[in-house]
RNA sequence: GCUGAUGUAGCUCAGCUGGUAGAGCAGCGCACUCGUAAUGCGCAGGUCGUCGGUUCGAGUCCGACCAUCAGCUCCA
C-alpha cells in the first residue's frame, strides 16, 4: 500500500506505507539525510526510524543553520540527559532515575543517588558522557503493554510511577545501543538517531527538587544541563548567559547606587539609596499624572490595621504564615504574662479573636475598603477608584527572597475600584489601557498576558459560582479586547476572584508577575459594603484591585535589567555629567550645571584632575545619558560639545541648545 | 521552608597540605592641566559573616547560626 507524504514546500512524494523518516530524508537527499535528527509528523516530533503508517504532513528536523532548530535542541537535550543518567548511574551505582525532561534552555534529570553530587564531580559525569557519545550507539525504541512493563521495573517506584501516570496502554523504552545489553530508560521519546549527533553539552547546576513537585515528598537532586548541535552555539550560549548576568539588577543595583539591602535591617527589606528613589519617584510621578487623567483619587493609609479588619477581610484566617506576627499592645502582653500565657495559648487566642492586635498590612484594600465605608455612596458616585502607594508586609519564605524581585516589604502602586456591575467591564478595559499605557511609554513588548482562572477541583476559593463566572468573562472579555495573547490559566487566580496578570522575564529567564487586574466579589460581601441605586434601594458594589507596575521595587528591579542599567533620560537619576577638559573651564563648567540646574536637570560636574578620557569613562560607566564636554573652545563660544551614553561625540552645540535638547527628552519621556 | 554551593578591604578576587593577611579598582594626598572609555607617585583601609569547638597556634579543620547564590516548594 502506498501513502502520500507532503514535505514542508508542498510537493508531495509516494512511499510505501511504514517508510521510515530516515528513508525519507534519503529519498530527498543524501545530504540532508546526513543532518537529519528526526521527523515531524502532522506536527508531531518523531524518531528518524519509526515507520508512517499513513498520508501525513512531514518535515525533517535538522540542526538548522543559523539559528538552532527548536525541534533539533528539543532532539538534542532530551537525547542528552539519557546520556547524562547513563553516565552517573555508571559512576554512582544505586542511582535510582526519576524524571528528565528537555527544558527551555537545557535539560534535566532528577535522580535519586546515595551520594550528594556536587558541580565537583561534573568535569567526571561530562567524560563519562563524551564517552558515551563517542561510542556513537543508536538510540533503539521498544514497546511493550503496560502490564509487561510494570513487571520490567517492578521495584523501581519512580519509574512505576511515571508508567502509571503515562497516558495509552503501549509503554515504550529507550535503548542506548542494543535492547537487553546497552543501558535504557523508561521514555516516551523521541531522540537523535545516536549518541553521536549530541554536538556539544555542559553540565550547569545540581539543586534539590522534590518528586513531582511535592514538598511533602522526598527530595531528589536535579542536575542541569544543556546541549547544542556544536560547540560554537553552546559557547555562544554560554557567553549570552555570562551577558545576561552583568545585567543583573542586583549587580547594577550596587554599580549604580540605586539600592542597598542590608543585613542589619533585615532579609527582603530595600533601602532605596538616593540614585534608585530618583527613579522610583519619577515613575510614581508619572503613574500619577496616568491616575489623575482617568479620574482616580489619591489616598493615604497606615501601615498597620486591626487584626479583626483583616479577620473581615479573611486575610489572617487563611494567610497567617505568609504574615509578619500580629503586634500586641503593651496592657494586652502584660496581662497575658501575669495569666502565665505560652506562645500556643496566645497564638490559638488571636486566631479565636478573644486577644486583638495589629497587623503589618499584607495588603492595602481593607483601609480603602473602609474608606469606601465611611460614607453614605450613591450610584451617582460609583465608579470611585481609590490610589495609593502602598507598602504592604509579607512573611516570604526565605529561600524564595532575592534582590528587589521577591522582597518581605514591598510598595504597590494600588487601587481599587468600587463599581456598580454594569461597570465592570468599563473599568477592566480602563485599567487594562492604563497597564499598556505603562509598558508602552518603557519600551517593554517583552511580557505575556496571563488570565487566572480558578481552578475547579480546589477549595480554597470564596464567593458564588455565579459570582466566578461572571468574572471570569469579564476578565477574558477584557483580555480579548487586549489584541496581544493571552493565555488562560485555571488555579492561578486569587482566593478572591479571578485576575489578569502581566508577566515578564528577568535576565536568568525567570518569570515575574508584574501588574495586575482583579475583578472582586467577595470582599464587598464580607465588608458588607453598599450604595444607593436608582431604584433608592441598597445595592452591593463591585470590586476591582489593580496595580499596574506590581510593586515598585519589582519594577524597578525589572526595569534596571530591561535597560540593562541605561535608564532613557527622564528616569535617570543624573541625566548630565558636565566634564571640563582642564580645570581652567572649571568656571564655565560650574555655570552649565548652573544652567542645567535651573532647566529643572538633574545634573553632576566632575571636577577631578583627570584626564578627559577617564572622566568620560566614569560617566560611560555611571550610564549617564548626557556628557556635556566643555574644552577652551566650548568655554570661548559658550557651546557644549555633547556625548551620549552608548553613542559617543555627537558634535558641538550652543549651551542653550543643548540643554533644550535634553530637557526636551525628559518632558516627552523619550526612549532615547 | 528544603537541597547544594558560597561568605577575606567599599567592589572584584588571591591566600598550597593550620604558623596572627595580599593585589587590582574605588577612596584620600601630591604632582600633572591633558579634546571623547583608565596619567604617575604615595597614603590609608580587614574583629577573614557570627558564635562556639579542636589545637601550643585557625582565614585555613569541626559544629551551630546568619546572609548570599542556584534550583525546588510557595507567592492573598
Amino acid at each position: 500500500m502506498n501513502i502520500t507524504l507532503t514535505l514542508p514546500d508542498g510537493s508531495q512524494k509516494q512511499f510505501e506505507a511504514g517508510v521510515t523518516g530516515r528513508q525519507v530524508a534519503e529519498s530527498i537527499g543524501a545530504g540532508l539525510a546526513r543532518a537529519a535528527l528526526g521527523i515531524k509528523v502532522d506536527g508531531e516530533l518523531r524518531d528518524l526510524d519509526r515507520p508512517i503508517a499513513a498520508d501525513a504532513q512531514v518535515a525533517i528536523v535538522t540542526a538548522g543553520r543559523d539559528a538552532p532548530d527548536a525541534d533539533a535542541l528539543y532532539l538534542l537535550r532530551h537525547s542528552c540527559a539519557h546520556v547524562m543518567a547513563e553516565a552517573i548511574q555508571r559512576l554512582y551505582p544505586g542511582t535510582k532515575l526519576a524524571y528528565g525532561p528537555p527544558v527551555e534552555n537545557g535539560f534535566y534529570y532528577d535522580i535519586d543517588c546515595p551520594s550528594a553530587i556536587t558541580e565537583e564531580d561534573f568535569p567526571r559525569i561530562e567524560a563519562e558522557m563524551e564517552r558515551i557519545i563517542g561510542e556513537d550507539r543508536p538510540f533503539t525504541r521498544y514497546e511493550m503493554s503496560r502490564a509487561e512493563a510494570e513487571r520490567k521495573l517492578a521495584g523501581d517506584e519512580y519509574k512505576l510511577d511515571n508508567v502509571a501516570r503515562a497516558d495509552g496502554d503501549v509503554m515504550s523504552f529507550y535503548a542506548t545501543g542494543e535492547p537487553g545489553r546497552d543501558w535504557e530508560d523508561l521514555c516516551r521519546g523521541p531522540h537523535v538517531p545516536s549518541t553521536g549527533r549530541i554536538g556539544a553539552f555542559k553540565l550547569l547546576s545540581v539543586a534539590g527538587a522534590y518528586w513531582r513537585g511535592d514538598a511533602s515528598r522526598q527530595q531528589l537532586q536535579r542536575v542541569y544541563g544543556t546541549a547544542f548541535p556544536d560547540k560554537k552555539q553552546l559557547k555562544a550560549h554560554l557567553a549570552a548567559l555570562e551577558e545576561a548576568r552583568k545585567r543583573d539588577h542586583r549587580v547594577l543595583g550596587r554599580q549604580l547606587g540605586l539600592f542597598h539591602i542590608d543585613e542589619a535591617v533585615g532579609q527582603g527589606l530595600v533601602l532605596w539609596k538616593p540614585k534608585g528613589a530618583v527613579v522610583r519617584q519619577e515613575l510614581q510621578n508619572f503613574i500619577s499624572e496616568e491616575l489623575r487623567r482617568q479620574g482616580y483619587h489619591q489616598v493615604f493609609t497606615p501601615h498597620i490595621g486591626k487584626l479583626g479588619l483583616y479577620r473581615t477581610s479573611g486575610h489572617f484566617p487563611y494567610y497567617r504564615e505568609s504574615q509578619y506576627p500580629p503586634i500586641i499592645e503593651h496592657d494586652e502582653l502584660a496581662r497575658l504574662a501575669d495569666e502565665g500565657a505560652t506562645c500556643a495559648e496566645l497564638s490559638n487566642r488571636m486566631a479565636a479573636g478573644t486577644v486583638d492586635g495589629y497587623l503589618l498590612k499584607p495588603m492595602n484594600c481593607p483601609h480603602h475598603i473602609r474608606i469606601f465605608a465611611s460614607e453614605h455612596r450613591s450610584y451617582r458616585d460609583l465608579p470611585i477608584r481609590l490610589a495609593e502607594f502602598g507598602t504592604v508586609y509579607r512573611w516570604e519564605q526565605s529561600g524564595e527572597i532575592g534582590g528587589m524581585t521577591r522582597v518581605r516589604g514591598f510598595t504597590q502602586d494600588d487601587a481599587h475600584i468600587f463599581c456598580t456591575e454594569d461597570q465592570v467591564t468599563a473599568e477592566l478595559l480602563g485599567c487594562l489601557s492604563l497597564v499598556r499605557t505603562v509598558f508602552q511609554t518603557l519600551g517593554m513588548h517583552d511580557y505575556r498576558v496571563r488570565v487566572g482562572l480558578r481552578d475547579p477541583d480546589s477549595g480554597k476559593y470564596v464567593g458564588a459560582p455565579e459570582n466566578w463566572d461572571k468574572a471570569e468573562a469579564a476578565c477574558r472579555a477584557a483580555a480579548r479586547s487586549l489584541g496581544v495573547a493571552f493565555s488562560e490559566e485555571p488555579g492561578e487566580a486569587a482566593f478572591y476572584g479571578p485576575k489578569i496578570d502581566f508577566v515578564v522575564k528577568d535576565v536568568i529567564g525567570r518569570e515575574w508577575q508584574l501588574g495586575t487586574v482583579q475583578v472582586d466579589y467577595n470582599l464587598p460581601e464580607r465588608f458588607a459594603l453598599e450604595y444607593i441605586g436608582a431604584d433608592n434601594s441598597a445595592h452591593r458594589p463591585v470590586m476591582i484591585h489593580r496595580a499596574p507596575f506590581g510593586s515598585m521595587e519589582r519594577f524597578v528591579g525589572v526595569l534596571i535589567e530591561h535597560f540593562a542599567g541605561a535608564f532613557p533620560p527622564w528616569l535617570a537619576p543624573v541625566q548630565a555629567a558636565v566634564l571640563a577638559i582642564t580645570d581652567a573651564q572649571l568656571d564655565y563648567a560650574r555655570e552649565v550645571l548652573e544652567q542645567l540646574k535651573e532647566a529643572g536637570l538633574r545634573a553632576e560636574i566632575d571636577t577631578s584632575s583627570e584626564k578627559i578620557g577617564k572622566k568620560i569613562r566614569a560617566a560611560e560607566l555611571a550610564k549617564i545619558p548626557f556628557m556635556f564636554v566643555l574644552g577652551a573652545k566650548e568655554a570661548e563660544s559658550r557651546s557644549v560639545a555633547l556625548r551620549r551614553h552608548g553613542k559617543g561625540d555627537e558634535g558641538v552645540l550652543g549651551l542653550a541648545e543643548a540643554v533644550a535638547l535634553l530637557k526636551a527628552k525628559v518632558t516627552e519621556r523619550a526612549l532615547a
